[in-house]
DNA sequence: CAGTGGTCTAGACCACACA
DNA sequence: GTGTGGTCTAGACCACTGT
């Protein structure tokens, strides 16, 4: 008898789906402990394995976030809300404003993990940058924190090219008041028009690890393409963000 | 000398790691199966849950999906693109032509479990179309299908109110030609502008059941509110979409 | 039919959290 | 120290796939 299905499907499920009810229906609040391995045996008279596979799916859902030696957790859920528009509208960052002043309301906000190089750029970047085969590009790496948690984690490439004669600015760790964008300014480079393709998936080891993720927490591929009032395309930013933490917003018109 | 640690991590990890390496390298290609449990407990001499837990690293991932009785293959991905902006011009459905069309390219696009209610609108809903307490709306509830895949559940909201009188354009299941917009431009109230907000997140049983979604498969919330030329907002529309068959674009000046 | 993944039991040792 | 989740073993029966 004890062995895989009966009519309401596996046992680990029917458990799963009575924690999930109860934690939608508000019974369990955000940050509450839900009932542990122990109590769910003796509860269901159910081995461990089993037990814990039905608190596994609810983490691998991500309503439910384990903690080691303590228990599992209800999660709490408190975006940032992220609008492309507007944080990168010129009157933000033509006036040496840091674009993350739109969106972060009155959060610490803090740049992490710096790392500036020259390098040959991959095949993908060189053909949305439209570059030719020989020419290299300018790799910018950081990591954003917003109130002390990752969120966030950005490459972004330029033609190194553009950078010729004044490349120790665009080369800097500190991109001074305004940052890339109104650095690009000054080049005769403004940024007029950006593209953003999003892509969504779970995270690899390593992402997971850099944004101190929890198990069942997707995250967003952003990749930015931003164009002058040419059309040519002067930066490609690539950013994976904490699909947990974010609320993108887009407007257009018809 | 079987238990937890050793200098590198959890076996399972280890296993995983290798696994991964030869799928990211393409020494394994889309599609082609991955060694199973039985190969796994003898190549490197660990239990079955062992070997289990490592394989269920890589479809927590989203890279390797399971098939029942056959094994577990390296996931493929054909994803579609959604340019928002574009599909939502007022050029397409002006012409009385679907809004699908726009990134379907030769692909067959229908449309399921197609249900038309008028409902109280749940709060936010009310809220966001800022409609009084005693206000009703039509509910429109749709599947789409690409290529027969499901890739996208649908609800809509429409103030009731907007309907009065001609009611049965609305409230119809076959929105007619250019689709439910061309009818609210009819009526005087066309969309001229629209807002985005995204989420992630994994599914819920419910929508992994609906879009068919392997383990490992996030989702993408979009709410979308249409605003007519007046700020008036006239449909809130709350999609699900499969995450790893989309690609989402959206462009916009600085 | 043999082989695969899905579910389950009944144990075990470990690192970590908390009182 | 007790309880928690993390990892692991060694079995078992099941439904399903493919030959």
């Amino acid at each position: 008898m004890p062995t895989s299905e009966d009519e309401t499907g596996p046992i680990y499920r029917v458990i799963a789906d009575k924690l999930r009810k109860s934690i939608i229906t508000g019974e369990l609040v955000d940050g509450q402990r839900v009932p542990g391995e122990n109590e769910l045996m003796r509860r269901y008279g159910v081995a461990r394995a089993t037990a814990r596979q039905a608190l596994r799916t609810l983490i691998d859902e991500g309503i439910v976030t384990p903690v080691r030696g303590s228990g599992n957790f209800v999660r709490s859920f408190r975006p940032v809300r992220r609008h492309a528009p507007k944080r990168l509208s010129a009157e933000l960052w033509g006036r040496g404003r840091p674009i993350w002043d739109a969106d972060a309301g009155d959060r610490t906000v803090e740049v992490d993990n710096v790392s500036v190089r020259e390098v040959r750029p991959p095949e993908h970047v060189a053909r949305a940058l439209d570059l030719p085969e020989s020419a290299t590009t300018v790799r910018r790496q950081r990591r954003y924190l917003v109130d002390n948690r990752p969120l966030q984690l950005a490459t972004s490439y330029l033609p190194a090219e553009l950078a010729r004669g004044d490349g120790a600015v665009l080369t800097a760790v500190d991109t001074g008041p305004g940052g890339i964008y109104a650095r690009l300014d000054e080049l005769g480079s403004a940024p007029a028009h950006f593209t953003e393709e999003l892509r969504v998936r779970m995270p690899g080891p390593h992402e997971a690890e850099a944004l101190s993720l929890a198990p069942g927490t997707p995250v967003i591929e952003v990749v930015r393409t931003a164009l002058t009032a040419h059309q040519q395309a002067v930066e490609l930013n690539e950013m994976v963000l904490d699909g947990s933490a974010h609320v993108l917003a887009y407007d257009f018109d018809a």
